[in-house]
DNA sequence: AACTATTTATAAGA
DNA sequence: TTCTTATAAATAGTT
């Protein structure tokens, strides 16, 4: 990539080398940003230069983590060895990169909030704009989803209760043909399956017992606001509450 | 480098972000490698993609060795600032803490951006979606602020400038006087106080001294994009870049 | 530290 | 996955 082919092998002249150090270093960094960012992967890059100094990269700063994934990805199951022993020295180190880490992420989450927003130029705040937009986008795209599908889960409780009401009244009406009465009084459910509101059906038979038919739940679910288009459970239907 | 413009952000098409990933990652492995021998470096690279899966390339393959060096290189610098902190019996207990308020964070930053929502309920979606309305409405607010702020910043320079300009041109006029020659020509400036751009006015006395009065940046603002409303400098004109 | 002619890397498509 | 190809990026040599 430039003027002329380059054979793999050292560079001799040392000034050349060190210039092109220099330029391959950082693309090199920025490749394992990029790659770190796009491919939302774990990267951990050090590099010494000949002079012995040092350079490094790693996802979210947290090096440390990412060298500890690593040996725990190869020893899974032996102790670790020669780096462990050092490891209560190399708290102090990862005690200071996690506090440093709640920090940027704390002013990260102010930020979001839309606090703290002094410290920020004006292309950060752009940015920031721009970020939130999109996620209130994302959001609103799960929020609608979460919403039809919880719509679906009760228009299939619905229609299970609906079905089940309905051998109830079967049962019901075979039993009074039976005892040959015919005084009682049967009011017949509708079976509208697109009603979202659990629909109760009441019969009185003879000796005056009383059938609420709504389902297992003990007739819970009939503390229903009249008003509103999404009975009130409903808004809650998924996990982590 | 390929058919597109490709924009620093996860890949969100799960299927491009895997292709991706394979490629990017034997293009940072090889470079990884060549910056190695051309430049005679110690590199040592680990990579996890996103399902977990460890890639790694070292020079002379002595990950090891040179992960070593890296704590030893860390190690010497930072071992002063641990030992305030020397109880360790808290520190597992702290560390566990911290990692754990991290974690809640990075939660809460996907969350920010629209990620990982699948774990939210509905009524946490809602939470979010208003969190982050409210805070758009807070950055855009600021934004606007810090703009209004950079327009008076300029114009109170622009304002300046022509005062010295004004105060340059009645020298050269009553100087011109003095001498009793009239054939010098003078081009007035405008001193019109809505101009963002500074101005700037050349005069040519009669002993062919041409000024040129653009303040004290040296005429550096003079390179300005003829169509933009705002000048260029003006786009980041805070802390933080 | 810039510049530019080239080589490389790679995104999209097959 | 692999190949191809158009294009974006990196960078070697130069100033």
């Amino acid at each position: 990539m430039g003027r002329g082919r380059v054979q793999l092998k050292r560079i001799e002249n040392k000034i050349n080398r060190q210039v092109t150090f220099s330029k391959r270093r950082s693309g090199l960094l920025k490749k394992a940003h990029e790659i770190s960012v796009l491919c939302d992967a774990e990267v951990a890059l050090v590099v010494f230069s000949s002079k012995g100094k040092l350079f490094e990269y790693s996802t979210d700063s947290s090096m440390e983590r990412i060298l500890e994934r690593y040996d725990r990805y190869l020893y899974s199951d032996k102790q670790l060895v020669g780096r462990d022993i050092s490891q209560s020295e190399n708290w102090v180190l990862e005690h200071a990169k996690l506090k440093a880490r709640v920090e940027v992420l704390e002013k990260n989450k102010r930020n979001f909030m839309g606090e703290d927003l002094d410290s920020l130029s004006l292309k950060e705040l752009q940015s920031l704009e721009h970020q939130l937009d999109a996620a209130i986008k994302s959001i609103r795209s799960r929020k609608n989803q979460a919403m039809f599908e919880s719509i679906s889960a009760l228009q299939k409780k619905d229609k299970a209760l609906q079905d089940h009401n309905n051998t109830l009244l079967k049962k019901i009406k075979e039993r009074e043909k039976n005892t040959g009465q015919q005084e009682g009084q049967l009011i017949q459910c509708s079976n509208n399956s697109s009603v979202l509101q659990p629909q109760y059906c009441v019969t009185s038979s003879r000796d005056g017992l009383v059938e609420r038919v709504g389902g297992e739940n003990g007739g819970a679910s009939s503390l229903i606001e009249p008003n509103s288009l999404l009975p009130a459970w409903m808004l809650r239907p998924t996990a982590n509450e």
